[in-house]
DNA sequence: TTCAATTCATTGCATTTGCAATTACTTTCA
DNA sequence: TGAAAGTAATTGCAAATGCAATGAATTGAA
């Protein structure tokens, strides 16, 4: 059952590098398009709830969304009631440019997804979101 | 759809993280230890044959087999017709190391579908292997 | 209520990463 | 055959990465 983890291994790999090569033009490469995403959709993010959230080591995402405030995307607000908390939101630069990060992303989900039926897709989705890590 | 996309590019972040912490002590984060496994399963690949396979990019696949082989794990062999490649293998060293490394996959892996009944993991399986990318 | 344990953000530092370029074959095709 | 195109391995270099450590704030238990 090993082939489950390699298999998704490969797959995340190929996606980052065509996803960062999409993207650098935007400076939006390794993997800093995920955080302008999730903080879209999600605002209002701690920054270790947004680093866990998507799996990447909390300095490294510390690092990217400073780069991403620097730049323009995002923007940090200290939470009011708990001094330790910088929370997350996109600005407008950020939210401009959601449409279009999302627009990829769905895109390389269909190509992924391309050979299976309606139903098998449904299935894969269910499937994923019963595994545990 | 791009749940899809999204849960699998967490699952494999953590399940790395995971295995690099296993690993370090044997020289064999970064990823490394894949490269261990892979040439044990299928020796003589040549360098970016090995690197395409798991998905790595072609430079940080060369350094990290360099220092595979500098560390014992590997050996690099010359093909006899086509000048250009050097195949990889897995020296006694690699090939001692290589039960406790699959091991620890499977465990990963198992732990991954341990909510998952026996049909659903074959079809998950299935699944994947259907995917595009 | 106090102090130990936990949880944040942040930094230091050595290592790794990956794009771009280079060199050395090999293959293709006119 | 011979030049052009393609595919290896390899290197240079700037930037990213991630483990370990720090300090500040909060929580929990006695």
């Amino acid at each position: 059952m090993f082939e489950i983890i390699r298999d998704i291994g490969a797959i995340t790999r190929k996606i980052e590098i065509n996803t960062n090569a999409e993207f650098r033009r935007l400076g939006l490469a390794n993997n800093a398009f995920i955080y302008v995403i999730r903080s879209y959709e999600k605002p209002g993010m701690f920054l270790g709830e947004l680093a866990d959230s998507v799996q990447i080591d909390r300095t490294t995402a510390f690092r990217t969304v400073r780069k991403l405030v620097d730049s323009g995307y995002l923007r940090l607000e200290d939470d009011a009631n708990d001094k330790r908390l910088r929370r997350v939101y996109v600005t407008k630069k950020g939210a401009d440019v959601y449409p279009e990060l999302h627009a990829f992303e769905q895109h390389s989900s269909d190509t992924l997804v391309s050979q299976l039926t309606d139903n098998e897709k449904n299935e894969l989705k269910r499937l994923l979101g019963k595994l545990i890590y």
